[in-house]
DNA sequence: GCATCCCGCCATCCA
DNA sequence: TGGATGGCGGGATGC
């Protein structure tokens, strides 16, 4: 049988560590995409930054990139210090039906919005980390506290998705979103600083599919279209689709920590599966229960065995991943994905059981 | 050559 | 004071 280039053996991790570098294996995007897999699932409550990192084999920092973005959309919430809570899709549309009433209500819809674009939300449940005092609000020069606020990912995530929907154009392109969303300041570095950040969010997004990169009529310029969480019951099913089904990329390739310059992360602490159990069972949501699946949905898995094993040791770790992979595999019906789980967790498995040697 | 965006440094926050 | 968080921009990769 040819080899299938998504298996990753432990022989081949070595050697993939050596392998040339490929920046679209490691995207913010197909992190996302992982990330959903991993964690949408009707029995996962609460997960942390550490396990997250492990389990998807990235650093720690980008994990908080991915969380604060989906957090402005409210998929995750935190809950507390590195823990954060798997909301799942459900809570999307009402998340986007206040985005665009308060979008509205800050004039995100007026066509003065690129002059406005000091009206950034000040949503009291949002204030957490960036609260204002009235002197902050006065003054009219951008306070630093301001400047970080309207910086963040979360906030920048959440103005960028308001301008979509309270905007009257189909297409938003990042140079303009970037000009509307920042402060008076037209400063190139400012602009060059604020498009990265947007491409971050827009490769979230568009991982989400709730928008869709395109291109300007007539013109090469790329822009991105609003999908919405429509297209999220209509073809979300592709999230979690056969990964050969996927856009670009396979599956066994996004492991996206191969290089061999280590991650921070120690693996070998933290690790608990699943996360943590939520203390009050009145919040748990049902988050995958409103989604449409495709031909491949996943049925309830039972946690019950794994919480059980949330032992930190090496062996429960990979006891851990092999009820994981248990908890999924029978619950595709489509053979080929079946067999791509199997070698795909047999692949984590052999990783792990590496890295515990070194 | 420009668009894209990963990567990790380091400032800030917080317990 | 040390760990958690996340803004930021250099510079590598892709087209």
């Amino acid at each position: 049988m040819e080899k299938m280039p998504w298996i990753v053996s432990s022989q081949d991790v070595d050697a993939l560590a050596l392998q040339s570098y490929s920046r679209k294996e490691k995207s913010l995007g197909v992190l996302v995409s992982n990330f959903v897999r991993i964690y949408n699932r009707d029995d996962v409550d609460l997960f942390g930054i550490d396990e997250a990192a492990a389990k998807l084999g990235v650093e720690r920092r980008r994990i908080y990139d991915v969380v604060n973005i989906l957090e402005s959309i409210e998929v995750v919430s935190r809950k507390g210090k590195n823990l954060y809570s798997w909301n799942g899709f459900l809570h999307i549309p009402r998340s986007l039906h206040q985005l665009k009433e308060e979008g509205l209500r800050e004039g995100f819809g007026t066509s003065s919005i690129c002059s406005n674009s000091d009206k950034v939300s000040h949503d009291d449940e949002s204030e957490e980390s960036f609260s204002l005092t009235p002197d902050d609000q006065d003054n009219s020069s951008l306070s630093k506290l301001d400047h970080k606020k309207e910086s963040s990912l979360w906030l920048l995530s959440q103005n960028f998705v308001k301008m979509f929907l309270c905007s009257h154009d189909d297409l938003i392109t990042l140079d303009s979103a970037a000009k509307a969303l920042l402060s008076d300041s037209q400063d190139p570095m400012h602009m060059r600083t604020k498009v990265r950040r947007l491409y971050d969010i827009a490769n979230v997004l568009s991982s989400m599919e709730l928008i869709e990169k395109t291109h300007i009529p007539g013109t090469r310029k790329p822009a991105y279209k609003w999908l919405g969480s429509k297209s999220l019951t209509e073809k979300g099913s592709s999230l979690f689709n056969s990964p050969n089904e996927s856009k670009k990329r396979v599956f066994g390739t996004e492991i996206t920590n191969l290089s061999t310059k280590r991650n921070k992360t120690d693996c070998s602490s933290n690790y608990v599966q699943n996360g943590y159990k939520k203390h009050d069972e009145e919040e748990k949501k049902p988050a995958a229960k409103s989604y449409v699946f495709g031909p491949f949905s996943p049925t309830a898995a039972s946690k019950k065995n794994n919480i059980n094993n949330a032992g930190t040791s090496n062996s429960g770790r990979l006891q851990d991943l092999e009820a994981l992979s248990s908890a999924y595999k029978p619950q595709y019906c489509n053979q080929d994905v079946t067999g791509l789980l199997g070698h795909y967790t047999e692949a984590w498995n052999k990783w792990f059981a590496e890295l515990d040697r070194k």
